[in-house]
DNA sequence: CTTGGAATGTCAACAAGGCTGACGTACTGT
DNA sequence: ACAGTACGTCAGCCTTGTTGACATTCCAAG
């Protein structure tokens, strides 16, 4: 816990935090921009590549819990879904114990979407990984983490534990 | 150059790409939010933030040149430098080589809204850099600089160069 | 010198996708 | 029986992206 100093901190200097701030602006423009040319052609947004995206991650979930993940209002979510509901590439059933609740799932439609998407988004992510090398990438993940607000590093965490 | 496999490329792993994906749209949030909120009181959005930013980090720079920095159409920037003009946050002088060009500038009100916001965006990447520490940051930097695209990451790397 | 085309910037209108507010329906648990 | 929850929907607003049409300015070819 001693005071570093000079050198140390380089990395902590506002020129450096700046260049930081406009890499994951540009970054993230590169995250979106294969999905987005794919849902262009589909008249579809990015927030249906959201929504299709979680609930093929956690089959089964309700609009509730897709709207804490999302962070939308119900009526911003219900739009989308009730699109990708008529398309046939989500399907919503009545909750069995809870009656109020609906599951969402992917049709095969719905999946054979979800992978396209995926495919594109993993294959430049794959590309930046293999260029950055294993050590970068530890690190790419532990700062992205510590930069979400604290109930989203919850919801994401979540995610990572093993299917119920 | 000899064929890495099994855990050598654990990193690539399409769940380990997912979980890449996850962290980027979670930490996307998290970085915008600070500044969102102060904007948000101001009846400013999120275009108003970035075409202040790069208009602080090159100052004259031109209607042109800051539309294929922010990749939008001229259109959509006008409205926005329009208002920031009104409020009288930016100023627009006349080209004096080319009067067809607008040379763009912030006025001390426009520098002080641009210190605030990055003040806050800055205060949490430096404790997400200081969390993650220097090794992170800097494979942070390298997997996001792999990220962009080609046209992108030359934007990028001429706002790093020294100002001429 | 004139004139046509390229570059630059402005105005108008539209769409996607956020938001709030209000309300209806169906179900649950006390 | 009834308050509260989960979900859907309608209406209307805002921001921010888009295209199309247009004015101004510059430059280069005739």
């Amino acid at each position: 816990m001693a005071e570093p100093s000079g050198e140390q901190l380089l990395y902590l200097t506002d020129e450096q935090l700046r260049q930081g701030i406009e890499a994951m602006f540009f970054a993230y423009r590169g995250f979106t921009a294969d999905p987005d040319r794919i849902l262009d052609e589909l008249s579809y947004g990015r927030a249906h590549h959201r929504a299709v995206h979680f609930i093929n991650c956690a089959p089964g979930t309700t609009v509730n819990n897709l709207l804490s993940i999302l962070g939308v209002t119900k009526q911003s979510l219900n739009r989308v879904l009730r699109t990708l509901i008529a398309d046939g590439l989500v399907e919503s059933r009545v909750g069995r114990l809870d009656k109020r609740e609906r599951h969402l799932y992917l049709t095969e439609e719905g999946k054979a979407l979800e992978a396209q998407l995926s495919d594109a988004q993993r294959a430049r992510m794959r590309a930046a990984y293999r260029k950055a090398g294993p050590e970068a990438v530890a690190g790419f993940r532990q700062v992205l983490e510590a930069m979400m607000d604290a109930d989203m590093r919850r919801n994401y965490r979540a995610l990572r534990e093993p299917r119920t």
